[in-house]
DNA sequence: ATCGGTGTATTAATTCAATTAGTACAGTGC
DNA sequence: GCACTGTACTAATTGAATTAATACACCGAT
């Protein structure tokens, strides 16, 4: 387990060791079923305190991408992979109804917030096949 | 100018302030080219600092809503409801543009994009006509 | 049972940004 | 020059986020 963590250019650290975990997951580094380096090996690794690993896996427990077992370690998930979809989807989910809701409370009518959204998506190359 | 400032519900002063004023614009209490109460008898108002309402201007001068004469005062812009119409779009279109760009970031397809979308506007009863 | 491993809980130190205020400065017009 | 306007700069306060210290609790093998 090598993670290279850029020392605070401001994104905390427990979410670079999520993000990275994640990555290694989605890549087959980190195959279902298979352990996760101890809380404590981690943090002497990267010379930071197990809390802060601890709260990674906190993180990527509550997206349903590993699992734990009391006494034993800390294991990859079987459904990692559908669990980080879902998770995206998520996440996406709250970011979109931020925008519809604040947009909906400013009396933004549809079809405004519609020609903005398609604006957007055209501009990022996003357009449905 | 009668503002009633919830002290501290978390809402800072200043966003209350520049709030009531657009809703004040907006409603018609405030007319263009009509004169705001000045930064320093607004605050004895509010039994607050000049600074406080001062910063509260500087947002709506920003949202070109009023403009600033030096030495006379301070005044609503003759554009002010188009300008709040320009400035709800910049806000929306911000957040919408967040939501997307994190989307592609984490590789979400286009048409998932656009499900969720149109799950949510209909979720909001914002359905184009 | 106890030892060496696992994760956890509680609390505190640190840092950092946001908010507000104190105070002194600068422009305008009578 | 006086009385009014907004402005600049600095500092106090607060509150949330991040990380760490340290002590606790569970598991499995010896």
């Amino acid at each position: 387990m090598h993670l290279k963590l850029t020392t605070a250019d401001g994104v905390p650290i427990y979410l670079q060791i999520a993000d990275r975990i994640k990555r290694a997951i989605a890549v087959g580094k980190l195959k279902p079923e298979g352990p996760l380096p101890s809380v404590r090996q981690l943090a002497l690794d990267l010379t930071i305190n197990p809390n802060t690993v601890a709260r990674a896996y906190l993180e990527l427990e509550h997206q349903g991408v590993i699992y734990k077992r009391q006494g034993q370690g800390t294991f990859v998930s079987p459904q990692a992979v559908e669990a980080g979809r879902k998770e995206r989807a998520k996440i996406v989910a709250a970011l979109l109804e931020k925008a519809i809701v604040e947009a909906a409370a400013l009396g933004m009518p549809p079809s405004e917030i519609a020609a903005i959204y398609g604006q957007l998506m055209h501009r990022y190359g996003l357009e449905r096949p």
